[in-house]
DNA sequence: TATGAGGGCGCC
DNA sequence: AAACGGCGCCCTCATA
């Protein structure tokens, strides 16, 4: 067994003459960061050396000691019921997220050169119009200056502009929005933020970091989150722009190499699903297991109007009350999102709660549960401690139940797509789709034997490079693999989208 | 020149 | 007044 830190980047050198075989229950990997995460996801760091002077301060003064780590780390994993999560599934996800990352996605840099240039254009012809609208040069990317000339320089009106929390007066999307037609020139503020960030955040950055053939490497961090979830760095590939015209012109620079496609598998509503699963709410049970549209019937008992007379304007309310449920969301913040006023946002919350009691009690538990032990685990032992639940501030505490009831949501459905990512890979190798673990690269950067690569985990989305001449057949196996990965009450389901690019 | 906080914003 | 869970990265600006 490998014991160290660091493993994925120690796969990922591996030049190897053997694939190492991934035996279920036969742990071959034992890495100690991810051991320590699993047993608190909240420390700074997982490095050897933070670990060392934390835990083994007492034995050693905080001497680095891999042997000793290890073994304190197993005796908790054990203690917390950890074991299984650990060696089944963070342990073999290992190799997977190698080999994601040495893969990496391919970019179509002639376009994104092309969009460089279309923004960069617009963005100067905005710039003029903003000075010449606001009496003169500043830098518009300044917060500070930008509020000034607003609000100082141009006179707009304060009404219903809200302070940073550093008390200056703020400049965010919300605020320029209802400060829109007070001034003609914030219309080409908001235009330019949009385009400003497209260009800074993403099109220069993928650009730069594209290697010869013209790939993206991100790297997951497995150890980022407190909820069980991946993150992604250097790039991040997991917030690419998704809605508005420019951004998908930004996924459609994410293409296939010749002879490919990239076929996107997304599981429906997996929080929701796993939210009704846990709490066993019976009408959103019955809702998931008739496949209504969730939203839709959520609406239709809020509203109390039969389904036929729900209108989209009362479902669009159900979805954000939907989504805001599974964060903790309150009256004031449902109330901002979906526009309504503060007390018809309250009465609505409470409906939602007396339609779905068991979610409400669900939650309850959660909450008194965590309370007392002071941690809030998930289905599968996943564990985060919150001892801010019984803080005497009230909003450290209110912060501490919101987290609490989204744990152990948010985390489930992390295990389920990190045990479908084993399993996909698993039977990519056994069906051997992929010949990454055993033959180089070649100077192209394509390896024409492979039949289909894992690219990229997007939370509740696995995005994959499929060669044509099998596009039908791995799209059922994966899509079947990923809706049995993990038994809820409810039936998992898996959308499908396919396309030479990413803009779908 | 490097660093970190603050403000802001992209995604699920 | 008050923000709703989880992330990473951009720019500015003050400070070292």
């Amino acid at each position: 067994m490998l014991i160290d830190f660091n493993l994925k980047e120690k796969i990922k050198g591996l030049k190897k003459k053997g694939s190492p075989s991934l035996h279920s229950g036969q742990p071959q990997y034992f890495d100690i960061g991810v051991a320590f995460w699993l047993i608190n996801p909240d420390e700074e760091e997982y490095t050897p050396e933070y670990l060392s002077q934390k835990y083994l301060y007492k034995e050693f003064g905080g001497k680095k000691d891999l042997q000793l780590l290890c073994q304190i780390a197993e005796k908790k994993l054990k203690e917390y019921k950890l074991e299984k999560l650990f060696y089944e599934v963070e342990m073999p996800l290992l190799p997977v997220l190698a080999e994601m990352e040495k893969i990496g996605i391919k970019l179509d840099p002639k376009f994104l050169k092309s969009l460089d240039k279309k923004l960069g254009s617009r963005i100067e012809e905005l710039v003029k119009i903003i000075y010449k609208g606001s009496g003169g040069p500043f830098n518009i990317n300044s917060p500070k200056q930008l509020g000034e000339i607003l609000f100082q320089k141009l006179q707009v009106g304060l009404k219903g502009v809200k302070k940073t929390k550093g008390g200056k007066i703020s400049t965010d999307v919300e605020t320029l929005m209802t400060i829109r037609d007070r001034h003609p020139v914030v219309r080409h503020i908001l235009e330019y933020r949009e385009l400003f960030k497209l260009q800074s955040t993403y099109v220069k950055p993928l650009q730069a970091l594209a290697d010869k053939n013209s790939r993206v490497h991100t790297t997951y961090i497995q150890t980022g989150t407190t909820t069980g979830r991946l993150s992604s760095q250097n790039p991040n590939l997991q917030n690419i722009p998704a809605e508005g015209e420019w951004a998908k012109e930004i996924r459609k620079a994410f293409i296939a190499e010749k002879g490919y496609q990239l076929a996107s598998f997304d599981y429906s509503q997996i929080e929701l699903r796993v939210l009704a699963s846990l709490s066993g709410d019976p009408k959103m049970i019955e809702a998931f297991n008739k496949n209504l549209d969730i939203h839709k019937m959520t609406a239709a008992n809020v509203f109390n109007v039969p389904l036929e007379k729900v209108t989209s304007e009362m479902r669009r309310t159900a979805k954000t009350l939907n989504f805001g449920v599974v964060y903790g969301m309150g009256a004031m913040a449902f109330a901002k999102t979906s526009g309504l006023d503060f007390a018809k946002a309250k009465n609505f919350i409470e409906e939602y709660f007396s339609d779905f009691k068991r979610i409400k009690e669900w939650q309850e538990k959660v909450k008194s549960q965590a309370r007392i032990s002071g941690y809030v685990v998930n289905l599968n032992g996943r564990r985060r401690w919150l001892l801010e639940l019984t803080s005497m501030f009230r909003q450290q505490a209110a912060e501490a139940e919101r987290a609490a009831i989204n744990m152990p949501v948010q985390g489930l459905a992390a295990d389920i797509i990190k045990i479908a990512m084993v399993k996909v890979a698993a039977e990519i190798k056994k069906r051997k789709w992929l010949n990454a673990d055993t033959s180089p690269v070649p100077q192209s950067g394509i390896r024409g034997s492979d039949k289909v690569r894992m690219l990229l985990t997007i939370h509740d989305e696995l995005l994959f490079e499929i060669k044509d001449d099998i596009i039908k057949e791995a799209e059922s196996v994966i899509v079947k693999i990923m809706e049995s990965a993990y038994e809820l009450e409810v039936p998992v389901k898996v959308d499908v989208k396919i396309g030479k690019n990413w803009g779908f």
